[in-house]
DNA sequence: CATGTTTAATTGACTCGTCAATCAACAAAC
DNA sequence: GTTTGTTGATTGACGAGTCAATTAAACATG
């Protein structure tokens, strides 16, 4: 059976496995046999190609951080203005890809990830430093002083949306969750300057 | 040894300490001995108290719950208008008890939990229900239709600014937690009577 | 109040299952 | 015939839950 060139594929089908399994079951505790079968493998293969349990996580991590900044950043490139920076992160955070639910799930689980494994932590804080950061400069500009708190606040009800979608407890469509985001946005800002 | 009466006391231990243990591994994987041996007993006598780890869990759950479900009520109970209402609530959700570390570390696990165990999701269920109706009826009577986007919103944020805590990024202390959602609070409101 | 009996509390040792990780062996492709 | 892909079988560790045996308090009774 063995073509060449099967690295990569299995790779990327063992990431993807991972962030579904572990939507599925709602859990870490996925085993890497789990991983591996639906994957289309053997657990030996599993391990074959990336040493341990705890690497391919951190791969199925990186691979959702990665999609979620590109998400941002396309956003953010069309933005003209400070309100429609902030506005590009919040549909970014909730485009269809971020907010299916195996995905948000998969968020839920690696914040948990991050408290054993120091690995995780300082992925998941990269991601977030630099979520915050763009939204505080775009707040300075529209609210000078108050620009911390708003950003605070933002940033918190992005997770805290997040988190209700995981828990699959009053699940908000994206739009409704969008909808609550940018009316704080406009409510924050007085209603200026709805560019 | 055996005195009589040592259920409740054994029982309160475990409870403690599970707590403890998921606030200081940060995890849901700790061992009914790690939560035995810091509840100073044998994992033997925690199985012949409450029979399973998940009944162990689910004691732990409901304990929490049952804190904070406390803290709102007496916080509530001195409220007079609506904006003190919603206040109330709020202050009581980042009260010091609700708000040290062991205790965000084990919300945010119960969170996991509750994806797996139906008891689990229904207990967080009942609480975030009652919490969210006491916010929406106070919002009510504040901004009539917007009602229900404010509730999600503030809830949304209050369970965010949690995250953070447990993630210890950006630890914000419960002050600061609390003038970021008061002034989300001050500025829907469009600045009317802060009473 | 001494003594025998019940009973709650308690644990060490054990069972049984599960899972991460390893390894030896085999199968194409080159 | 060497490299790359692949797996079944195995190992070793660990953890939930059980059980039989032990302790000493509580209690009864003459």
């Amino acid at each position: 059976m063995p073509k060449q060139g099967m690295e990569p594929i299995r790779r990327t089908a063992l990431v993807e496995a991972t962030i579904h399994e572990i939507g599925a079951r709602g859990t870490l505790d996925v085993t890497v046999s789990q991983i591996a079968k639906r994957a289309g493998m053997s657990s030996a293969l599993a391990h074959h190609y990336f040493g341990s349990k705890e690497q391919i996580f951190a791969a199925a991590m990186r691979h959702i951080l990665t999609l979620y900044g590109a998400e941002v950043r396309g956003a953010l490139a069309m933005a003209k203005s400070p309100r429609q920076r902030i506005e590009a992160v919040v549909r970014a955070s909730f485009a269809p890809a971020q907010f299916r639910p195996e995905t948000v799930a998969a968020w839920l689980n690696f914040y948990v990830q991050a408290q054993k494994s120091p690995a995780a932590r300082r992925l998941l804080h990269v991601y977030q430093t630099r979520l915050r950061s763009n939204l505080l400069f775009a707040f300075r500009q529209l609210a000078g002083p108050q620009a911390l708190t708003l950003t605070r606040g933002m940033a918190a009800m992005i997770d805290g949306l997040y988190i209700r979608q995981a828990l699959r407890a009053e699940p908000l469509d994206p739009d409704a969750a969008i909808d609550v985001l940018l009316a704080y946005l406009d409510t924050s800002l007085g209603q200026k300057a709805k560019t």
